[in-house]
DNA sequence: AGGTCTACTTATATCGTAGT
DNA sequence: ACTACGATATAAGTAGACCT
């Protein structure tokens, strides 16, 4: 590159001519020298001192622009993927980054209307062909089928056979994760105020325990037993608590309800819901992404244990609670069993909770 | 004690949608 | 077109587990 692109010579008011200027001024302040001279020379200082003001800032300016250039060029727009399971993706699947996302979204929305938490193996074990969705629901591998039933409803078509593949299970895992993690949020943080009256005690783990041990389910230990949480025995599941479960309210405690109102229509969402003016925003939201208009079962469960979650001493929505040893997961069966249970026996409670559900948050439907 | 890995939460930028 | 409100992807932050 020419020298002559860069020439040496200083800018035309560089700040030490100017500066030099300025001294000269002012030296030439006296105070033999007449008021009004004087004033002329002050005013001229004043000018001198703004018009390097001036240039100062016009270089600062520039400098800024100049980052800003040499950023956007040496940082390109795209960036990199933490890890790119479209990429190691078998050569035999046709757009597999298409798949990646359309099984992230399925993933997602399994967490809103199914279940939030699913075993591990769930993607991995042997599908069982003669596995009957109404069975008993107690032991490992019955659970384990049951849940499977319920992703292959949700996986694409196209894409249901490719379950066991790291593309399929990664994606729809990680959109499980994605979409717990904003729940997480939501109910603990930006929601937290449209949800209960006095966010104070949510503070820290421990005041969450002192404050609300009892309305979980907390029963202390005695000489004969060590402390547990009843899965039952928990005020906040029921509509009215009065001293012992009473299974017309039970799962329809109104923070579950607001819960679902919340993951639905946003953080405004629980606002109004009782009073028939739940916040339906014009934005996008999980209510319009997946066309919800009814409750499901899964999204009463979810509400039951992620209202347990809340309001616990635990600081991260995860399978075992790190501070209650809750297991989060087993909650949701157990829920799921009373229902159908109570549903295989044509209990009135059962029968009528989704209608309930749906009375409140879908009026008019 | 410190490094590294991993899982989870949180902040931010970007995009989309509907109402005005 | 503009604005308000949400969802999402990504990166950064954080804590615990495990290793050396």
């Amino acid at each position: 590159m020419p020298s002559s692109s860069f020439p040496s010579s200083s800018p035309t008011s560089s700040p030490t001519r100017a500066t030099d200027n300025l001294l000269e001024l002012a030296q030439q302040m006296s105070p033999s020298k007449p008021p009004d001279v004087l004033r002329r020379i002050r005013r001229n200082i004043e000018a001198r001192a703004n018009e390097i003001q001036d240039n100062l800032s016009t270089l600062k300016r520039r400098i800024t622009d100049y980052e800003n250039q040499a950023t956007t060029t040496a940082r390109p727009k795209k960036q990199r993927k933490h890890n790119n399971r479209a990429a190691d993706a078998d050569d035999s699947i046709p757009n597999p980054q298409t798949i990646e996302d359309r099984t992230r979204e399925k993933g997602r929305h399994f967490v809103v209307e199914a279940l939030f938490l699913v075993d591990s193996d769930v993607f991995t074990v042997e599908e069982d062909e003669d596995f009957e969705p109404c069975e008993e629901f107690a032991s490992d591998q019955n659970r384990i089928q049951g849940q499977l039933l319920q992703i292959k409803c949700y996986l694409p078509d196209d894409v249901k056979h490719l379950r066991t593949t790291t593309l399929i299970s990664g994606a729809f895992i990680d959109g499980m994760s994605g979409q717990r993690s904003s729940t997480s949020n939501r109910l603990r943080v930006a929601s937290l105020s449209k949800i209960v009256d006095d966010i104070k005690p949510f503070e820290t783990s421990s005041s969450r325990f002192n404050a609300f041990a009892k309305l979980i389910g907390y029963q202390p230990g005695t000489p004969t037993r060590e402390p547990y949480y009843s899965k039952l025995d928990a005020p906040i599941l029921y509509d009215k608590w009065e001293g012992k479960k009473d299974l017309d309210s039970f799962l329809r405690g109104p923070i579950l309800l607001k819960i679902h109102a919340t993951i639905i229509r946003g953080p405004n969402g629980a606002t109004g819901l009782f009073s028939g003016k739940s916040k339906r925003p014009s934005a996008k939201t999980v209510e319009k992404m997946y066309k919800i208009h009814r409750t499901s079962l899964g999204a009463i469960l979810n509400a039951a244990c992620l209202a347990i979650w809340m309001h616990s001493a635990d600081t991260q929505l995860v399978e075992i609670g790190d501070e209650t040893g809750i297991n989060y997961r087993e909650c949701q069966s157990y829920y799921l069993q009373c229902i159908l249970n109570g549903l295989a026996n044509n209990k009135a409670w059962a029968v009528d909770l989704i209608a309930y559900w749906d009375h409140i948050l879908f009026p008019r439907c």
